[in-house]
RNA sequence: GGUCCCGUAGCUCAGCUGGAUAGAGCACCUGCCUUCUAAGCAGGCGGUCGUUGGUUCGAAUCCAACCGGGAUCGCCA
């Protein structure tokens, strides 16, 4: 896994989540592509350097050591390539005849004819890919609500091609199914193989078409997938209309921008990417070496410190991804990816943090029992930016629930708490002497705390009704947060590309 | 070449359903910890919003063309 899946996962998870706190019901899927001619590189690879190497017995992760066999593939394949070259074959040919290739692609018609002994080296290396996938899975703190395995889906979709070529949606050339997409702008586009079997836009239409089967009351289909396949959504969707499907106009592909490194492309074939647990790792590490510079945590264990370490590393790195608008590409700064300080996912946990202090010193004093009194309280400039900021919290979760778009949350979140701090640098809460502002502010520091995890804008809104004599009318209206764009039930699709991912 | 996406401070990004002096963070400079956590706050430096036209009382925002970067156009996935 790398910084792209990591990019994937995150936007997918961050998305069902907002999804649900827009009061939807989301249901997480996730399509492993567990077959085809990648795998088996993998495995000739490992068939023929592994020397027997399992993850226990090298101390690598699953996934990882899978991944390094891709590698490995691709380089003797690159060897071979410039041997023939050298030889006086043309780069073409020899790219097609690389004896390694050929092993590969041996190893895939045995796959597909059932070869016994294929399919359990097969089992056995896709289970350290999934073993090494829960792992990071757990770490991050993502979840699935069910796996699909192209492995099973991949036969999905023919009866249904040939259902369209019967009702004359699609046509017949040179023994392939077609369909034309042509006065759509788009192109003609197989199908069907001559052969008749399935390409990877036959599964698509199948699974499709199987998950609003298995979920009939499914208003809406979010794939989480990068946008280099913005051309191959446009066409399924386009496809799943013509056949007359209802549903077809509430499928959306959710598609985000690369993760470009200051050096450029990541690929995985040429093993040039940013690991996904390394980078994990890396972040946390940064916590740690920060969190003991300041040495604040005094009366922690150990293992206290560990999961604090952990939470503040990953969630620099979620916001450092989720921060960016999904669509557009984002170039990784290895320093910014680790940095504490500023916009970044730690700022806004140590605000938060600052505030349960306060809490609870105030509970213990027993600060905040004062009556609320906001009507004939003038707020002060700080105050008041803190408490417009937070009346807007539903317009914009409503909106990155209508944009599955969480860097617009990720954003406003970082406002509120850069204008809290404003606000807590400047302005005494425990030492202010009026119990009603005291307690006022106690309540804003509460909200703001709150804000992240549940709605507190009709808090803020209920202060500023209160507050309305004072300049405070002009604030846009809140639009409801209506389920009439989703309906009862998403789905949310995240296509991972196997362990090896795509270059 | 066709289609699609992107182009805003030195760097990374907000703002883009049109509205007042274009905002953050990083970097650099100056202040602020005997007072609720300085992973913070206040201030400074820094931008002809890719270019040129158009629509408009008004354009970073909408439209067109062009320039620059990227993706995609397989009986690959």
């Amino acid at each position: 896994m790398h910084l792209g899946h990591l990019r994937n996962i995150f936007l997918g998870h961050s998305v069902s989540r907002i999804l649900q706190s827009a009061g939807h019901e989301v249901i997480k899927v996730q399509v492993i592509n567990d077959r085809g001619i990648h795998i088996c590189k993998s495995m000739v690879a490992w068939q023929k350097y592994g020397k027997g190497e399992t993850p226990a017995s090298v101390g690598v992760k699953g996934d990882k050591l899978v991944g390094k066999y891709y590698v490995e593939f691709d380089k003797e394949f690159k060897k071979q390539v410039q041997e023939q070259e050298a030889g006086g074959k043309a780069k073409e040919l020899a790219e097609k005849e690389a004896p390694i290739l050929l092993e590969a692609q041996e190893m895939l018609r045995k796959w597909e004819a059932n070869d016994p002994e294929v399919r359990a080296l097969w089992s056995t290396m896709n289970g350290w890919c999934y073993e090494g996938f829960d792992a990071t899975y757990a770490r991050a703190g993502v979840d699935f609500d069910k796996n699909y395995y192209e492995s099973q889906t991949y036969i999905l979709g023919k009866a249904d091609v040939l259902g369209g070529l019967r009702k004359g949606v699609f046509y017949e050339k040179d023994g392939a199914v077609w369909v034309d997409n042509t006065k759509e702008g788009l192109d003609e586009k197989v199908l069907l193989r001559r052969d008749g079997t399935s390409v990877y836009m036959t599964q698509d239409i199948g699974t499709a078409i199987k998950r609003f089967e298995e979920h009939p009351g499914l208003s809406k289909l979010i794939y989480t997938v990068g946008n280099e396949q913005d051309y191959h959504f446009k066409v399924l969707f386009l496809i799943l209309k013509k056949l007359g499907f209802p549903w077809a106009s509430e499928l959306f592909h959710l598609s985000y921008g690369m993760v470009d490194l200051p050096s450029g492309k990541m690929k995985s074939r040429e093993g040039t990417v940013v690991d996904a647990d390394e980078l994990i790792e890396e972040v946390v590490s940064e916590a740690r070496r920060t969190g003991e510079e300041l040495s604040k945590l005094e009366g922690f264990s150990e293992a206290e410190k560990d999961a604090l370490y952990e939470m503040i590393g990953l969630a620099a790195l979620k916001y450092f991804l989720l921060k960016v608008d999904p669509k557009k590409r984002m170039l990784f700064d290895p320093a910014a990816s680790i940095d504490l300080q500023g916009h970044t996912g730690p700022f806004i946990q140590y605000t938060h943090a600052r505030i349960k202090s306060l809490l609870r010193k105030a509970g213990e004093l027993s600060h905040g029992a004062g009556q609320l009194t906001t009507d004939n309280y003038h707020l002060l400039p700080e105050e008041r930016v803190v408490l417009k900021l937070l009346h807007q919290y539903p317009v914009v979760l409503h909106e990155a629930a209508t944009k599955l778009d969480p860097s617009s949350l990720a954003n406003h979140a970082y406002e509120v708490v850069k204008a809290y701090n404003s606000f807590y640098q400047a302005i005494p809460v425990m030492k202010e002497e009026d119990a009603g502002k005291r307690a006022f502010r106690l309540a804003l520091s509460a909200a703001v705390a709150r804000q992240p995890r549940r709605r507190c804008g009709a808090w803020a809104s209920k202060c500023l009704s209160g507050c309305s004599s004072y300049g405070l009318r002009a604030f846009a209206p809140l639009r409801p947060i209506s389920d009439q764009n989703f309906g009862q039930g998403t789905i949310l699709c995240l296509r991972f590309l196997a362990c090896l991912g795509h270059s």
